[in-house]
RNA sequence: GGGCGAUUAGCUCAGUUGGGAGAGCGCCUCCCUUACAAGGAGGAUGUCGGCGGUUCGAGCCCGUCAUCGCCCACCA
């Protein structure tokens, strides 16, 4: 409503009794995006706040973790803009190469056809075209649970800026030695048909088997036993390694043995510190092409390095003699290895045995370690500064625990193999010569040019790998600002404040982006990481499609709008919790919770004295005491609230909100505005709090907010850029807000009294009261509302007890004296804890004086209490 | 093998610097009260995982054990 407008009178009989999220919220999304209110200019006048979106995958749908995560983006970024920050939340896609990959490779499965066939330009035409055809779908999921992000800057990893940057990282790291090109152990995923890094490999525990072989002497029939759970490996043996101190084995070291089954290669026996004596029977067999370990003695060693498998994951002879074995599959040759090795006599003993296998975090894969040539990034070096950076402070996480994970990661960091074999991807800037010489250039003109003076060739052949997908997100917090182009936007909100993920990628991607943005910006790009819980069912258990436990967010936003699932979740989340167990049901919860502030909304609206055109507050001298406690409480919530999203405390936040619009707003402040006295005041001071409110819950709750305020007195076109409530300008008076509350339990006293002697409201409303009885404590009593009640009518001298002996006149004697005796018992337990406290010598002597003071008063206070409780029941004749 | 969490009401969880154990849901009773039954009022419910210790005083601090979960790690 435009500024001044006079507000329509409206009835309460016009506004549904039940909110409707469907009519308000696509409604409101669609004139945000249209007006532009999440879209920012860098303007240097005001502070910078950004927020990088986290890149969900293209082709991905929303899930629960999305709302545990980016909810507190949007959160973040709608509170910034409120306090009059230059606050943009950048979003963007990633182009999940391998995810991506493995879908279109199925898709042209399907239809007879493969990569191959299809050529890399015709796959990748296909490729853009898919991402693009299901790319939007997750931005419209983020749209209609209200996530604001400023759509204008949205990035994807493959598009021209960014495969500019990505392109410029590579070669400017190239040339300062730290990426290369080497033969090296790497993990190869069978089904992608790709390598992938460490940090992408998962270990799980499966059963299998230990079988003990015997690996015999040349000519003999003794041997050496070892212990393996992979025997398809053995056909690339070329040592077995014992610990050096072993006396069972000292004197074999040196002699050879005979690779079985096969029983035509001899290796030697060899001693190596890294043999545990203790597991198997401490003589391992070396397969350096094929397992970590045994690459680590090979180097050591100096050892050949044969490999028997390759990247179908089948025997093969081409670099060592594996017999009958070549082209078997992995599997199919482990059993026919076993088996010849059983007719040979060779397998001593097949146990069952539990043990974590590698497997690939993509595909589920069980990983193939290959000895391959690619490229890796020397990280050391990356590291070193990006410690440093942890240590000086100069990135915080929050809970603080997690910055010993990437402490710990990056002390101990191994070189990271970038080059994947997929073709949906940022392709290797490299290009080789028919000699084999390396190019590395941002472009193909520029590699030519390189290799016409330095090799005296323009034949060049484009490697066709493509770079791991986190290589581009390491960039991300740089590179969607415009670099390596120096714009307006890199100037000014490079550092952002504030990152927001989950703690799975701290190494795939936290780390990296902080090296990189050391090495490339010579500043870290955010200042605090902070980490968001994981999302589970209620039994604690991971969410999953085979488990039939998933929750589709959009499910809950069709249920109980995006509010409601914004509000439900963030009221689970705890910023040192490591998990969420999800409840659906806080989300119905929070549905309530909207239908209870429509519904205070209605009976504002409906107040026969009308609302005022502005936000003024009456003079403090006309305030009731209830105003005055329901703006201290204003005053207080939008601190706590402030300090919660300030601290990334989202829960604390809704958790505060909730309280205070509920059960202070509504069932108390709401309920004590019927009462004749506060009618004067009720409406511009419910104005006033309802318009506070609803910008305090705003950046949770977007949508309810927006039609709330718009429909009381407010200042402006919408909620999204109206400003944060100024506490400067919410009245405060902590001695009417103490006076209001010592009422608020008199009242329950009252009520419960009321409650259990059974009175109706007719026998209250009948009840000729007697004096010392506040009016307005009555009128509550008889229909829950709360009247004003001056400071002077609040009766501080006369004992709860005497009133509630009044009252209780017309109640039923045994009823009545049951209700005392039960006081008494109450109250003779306090006193006797009082009593003993206080005749602890120790206790007086030691504890805090005020607490001692405290104690005593206390005592004091239920000891004469207890003194009328039994005068009350002297009177009535009843002894206990 | 290292490291990190968690253990509080039937369920999911709060509990600020140690100073009378809390919320929501669920359960029981009452109430269609002129904003709201998607609501209101009231009520019951706990050896704060076990055992030690520090302290006048421990859910909170220290030690230890147990159970569950997560991360890292070259026991083949």
């Amino acid at each position: 409503m435009p500024r001044g407008e006079r507000m329509a009178t409206v009835t309460v009989s016009e506004l549904p009794k039940q909110y409707d999220p469907k009519s308000v919220e696509p409604k409101h999304y669609k004139r945000w995006e249209e007006a532009g209110y999440f879209h920012e200019e860098p303007d240097p006048a005001r502070p910078p706040f950004i927020i990088c979106m986290p890149p969900p995958n293209v082709t991905a749908r929303a899930h629960l973790g999305h709302g545990s995560t980016y909810t507190p983006m949007d959160i973040l970024t709608r509170y910034h803009r409120m306090l009059g920050d230059n606050a943009d939340w950048l979003p963007g896609t990633d182009h999940a190469a391998i995810a991506t990959e493995t879908v279109l490779v199925r898709q042209l499965a399907a239809e007879g056809k493969t990569r191959e066939s299809l050529g890399r330009k015709a796959y990748l035409k296909r490729a853009w075209e898919w991402s693009e055809q299901t790319g939007g779908t997750i931005f419209d999921q983020f749209r209609a649970v209200g996530f604001g992000p400023d759509w204008q800057r949205d990035r994807f990893t493959m598009d021209e800026g960014l495969s500019a940057a990505v392109r410029k990282v590579f070669v400017d790291l190239y040339r300062e030695g730290l990426i290369y090109r080497g033969k090296r152990l790497i993990n190869w995923d069978p089904k992608a048909q790709s390598t992938v890094s460490d940090a992408e490999v998962d270990h799980v525990e499966r059963d299998a088997f230990l079988w003990r072989i015997t690996y015999p002497f040349a000519g003999g029939a003794e041997g050496i036993q070892v212990a393996t759970t992979r025997p398809e490996t053995m056909l690339g043996d070329v040592a077995i390694a014992v610990h050096p101190n072993d006396e069972r084995y000292k004197h074999l070291i040196g002699k050879t043995v005979l690779v079985p089954p096969l029983l035509e290669r001899a290796i030697p026996i060899i001693a190596d510190d890294s043999v545990e004596s203790e597991f198997g029977t401490g003589a391992v067999k070396v397969t350096p092409a094929h397992d970590p370990a045994d690459y680590e003695i090979g180097l050591r060693h100096k050892l050949e390095m044969p490999s028997v498998l390759d990247l179908q994951a089948r025997v093969t002879g081409a670099e060592i003699g594996v017999g009958k074995y070549d082209g078997m599959d992995r599997y199919e040759a482990r059993k026919a290895i076993l088996a010849d090795l059983r007719e040979l006599g060779l397998l001593v003993e097949e146990r069952p045995y539990r043990h974590a296998v590698a497997v690939s975090e993509r595909t589920g894969e069980v990983i193939e370690p290959l000895l391959s040539l690619q490229w890796f990034v020397n990280m050391k070096p990356l590291a070193q500064p990006a410690l440093q950076a942890y240590h000086d402070g100069r990135v915080r996480f929050v809970p603080e625990r997690y910055g010993r994970t990437y402490e710990q990661w990056l002390e101990n960091i191994r070189d990271w193999n970038i080059s994947r074999q997929v073709w949906w991807g940022h392709q290797l800037p490299v290009w080789y010569t028919p000699a084999g010489e390396v190019v590395v250039a941002e472009t193909e003109e520029e590699a030519l040019k390189i290799s016409a003076q330095q090799y005296n060739t323009l034949e060049l052949a484009r490697d066709p790998d493509t770079l791991d997908t986190w290589f581009s997100s390491a960039l991300w917090p740089f590179s969607i600002l415009g670099w390596p182009k120096q714009t307006p936007e890199l100037d000014h909100w490079y550092p952002s404040q504030v990152l927001i993920t989950g703690y799975e990628i701290i190494f795939l991607w936290v780390a990296r982006m902080v090296m990189l943005g050391l090495k490339f910006m010579g500043e870290v790009p955010f200042r605090d990481v902070c980490i968001t819980p994981l999302v589970f069912d209620a039994q604690g258990r991971k969410m999953s499609k085979s488990l039939g436990n998933a929750i589709d967010p959009m499910n809950l936003v069709e249920k109980f709008g995006a509010d409601a699932f914004r509000m439900g979740m963030m009221r689970q989340i705890r910023l040192e919790s490591q998990e969420v167990r999800f409840q659906e049901s806080r989300c119905e919860e929070a549905r309530n919770f909207n239908n209870k502030i429509w519904n205070a909304t209605r009976y504002a609206l409906g107040l026969p004295e009308g609302l005022p055109r502005a936000m003024t507050l009456p003079r403090a001298s006309e305030l009731t005491i209830a105003d005055k406690w329901i703006l201290t409480r204003l005053h207080d919530t939008a601190q706590s609230v402030s300090d919660a999203f300030d601290a990334y405390d989202f829960g604390v936040a809704a958790e505060t909100l909730w309280r205070f619009v509920w059960y202070e707003v509504c069932d108390w402040y709401v309920e004590a505005t019927k009462d004749e006295h506060s009618h004067a005041t009720r409406a511009a001071v419910l104005s006033f709090v309802l318009n506070n409110a609803m910008r305090l819950l705003h950046p949770i709750e977007p949508f309810i907010t927006e039609e709330v305020w718009l429909t009381l007195p407010h200042d402006g076109q919408t909620i999204v850029t109206a400003s944060w409530p100024d506490l400067a300008e919410i009245p405060v008076d902590r001695q009417a807000a103490d006076d209001f509350e010592a009422l608020q339990r008199a009242v329950e006293r009252l009520r419960n009294l009321r409650a259990e002697i059974g009175m109706q409201r007719s026998d209250v409303l009948a009840l000729q009261l007697p004096a010392g009885i506040p009016e307005p404590v009555a009128s509550l009593l008889a229909t829950y509302t709360m009247g004003t009640v001056q400071q002077a009518e609040i009766d501080g001298g006369r004992s709860l007890t005497e009133r509630l002996g009044a009252v209780a006149g017309v109640a039923p004697k045994g009823v009545l004296a049951e209700r005392y005796k039960k006081e008494a018992t109450r109250l003779r337990a306090e006193v006797e804890r009082g009593e003993g406290k206080l005749a602890n010598e120790r206790f007086v002597a030691n504890a805090n004086p005020a607490v001692v003071e405290k104690e005593r008063e206390k005592l004091e206070g239920y000891r004469a209490e207890l003194v009328r409780v039994e005068a009350a029941l002297e009177e009535m004749g009843v002894h206990e």
